[in-house]
DNA sequence: TTAACTGCAAACCCTTTGCACGGTG
DNA sequence: CACCGTGCAAAGGGTTTGCAGTTAA
């Protein structure tokens, strides 16, 4: 079981801020570059300490995108659809207004759940 | 500019088989398996390298997954959208029957394509 | 014969882990 | 002061590459 406490540390809220002001998923390195200008030594086996830690706390939501890897976000945001800018290769969470739609699958496919994955490019900022 | 011949090998003709013979999409992991039937000591480095050579002649189409390394299939089955069984970890392609259902997303989004990515279980052979 | 292909092992890249030190509570 | 968290470097896992020997055409 898990009785660990939880610390406050400069690099920890370093990495949070880093994934909040992002405000998308983002990676690892990402994470690290911007978290650097708070903790200019920040090592990457930190960040994905981190970033493990929050994910079993429920602090921060996995991402996982096809043939990348994943990236992360607050859970408050959690949208399972998504929209992939090939121009900028950054990732936003989308709602794209599904009403009651749901494919129709074969026999012999049970639909647990589904994604729907968008490309394209964002002209946004 | 591209001028190489390429050459008919046991190696290269097993791989082949070994896709044709999955008939869904399949990783380097799983193609080295089944021609390994053909070929005992075929090396994981010429699996790689058939692939990518495959790939860039368009004999194999990519299908990549969140979360995962891509897999691999012949080009003739492409089919965008997909069914990831999460008892047995196979990739199936699927036609969802999707009619004219497009998503329909924020301002700022210029959609180009959209994949459907389903979970669940598939009950078949 | 020539140059593409192969197997092996080493190199890579990204992620994880071991260790000694530093810092929180 | 106990023990969690950190930085570094080394270890892993999957993919790629260098090399010398093999083989298709």
């Amino acid at each position: 079981m898990s009785n660990k406490i939880f610390r406050e540390t400069k690099q920890r809220n370093a990495i949070k801020r880093a994934i909040e002001k992002a405000n998308r998923p983002v990676g690892p390195k990402e994470i690290l570059e911007i978290a650097c200008d708070e903790v200019p030594n920040l090592g990457i086996a930190t960040v994905y300490r981190n970033i493990k830690t929050m994910v079993e706390k429920g602090e921060l939501d996995p991402v996982e995108l096809p043939g990348q890897a994943p990236r992360y976000q607050p859970p408050s945001d959690k949208k399972p659809h998504l929209f992939i800018c090939e121009k900028t290769d950054r990732v936003y969470t989308i709602d794209p207004k599904l009403g009651d739609f749901k494919p129709t699958l074969p026999e012999g496919f049970k639909l647990e759940r589904f994604q729907i994955i968008c490309f394209g490019e964002f002209e946004g900022k």
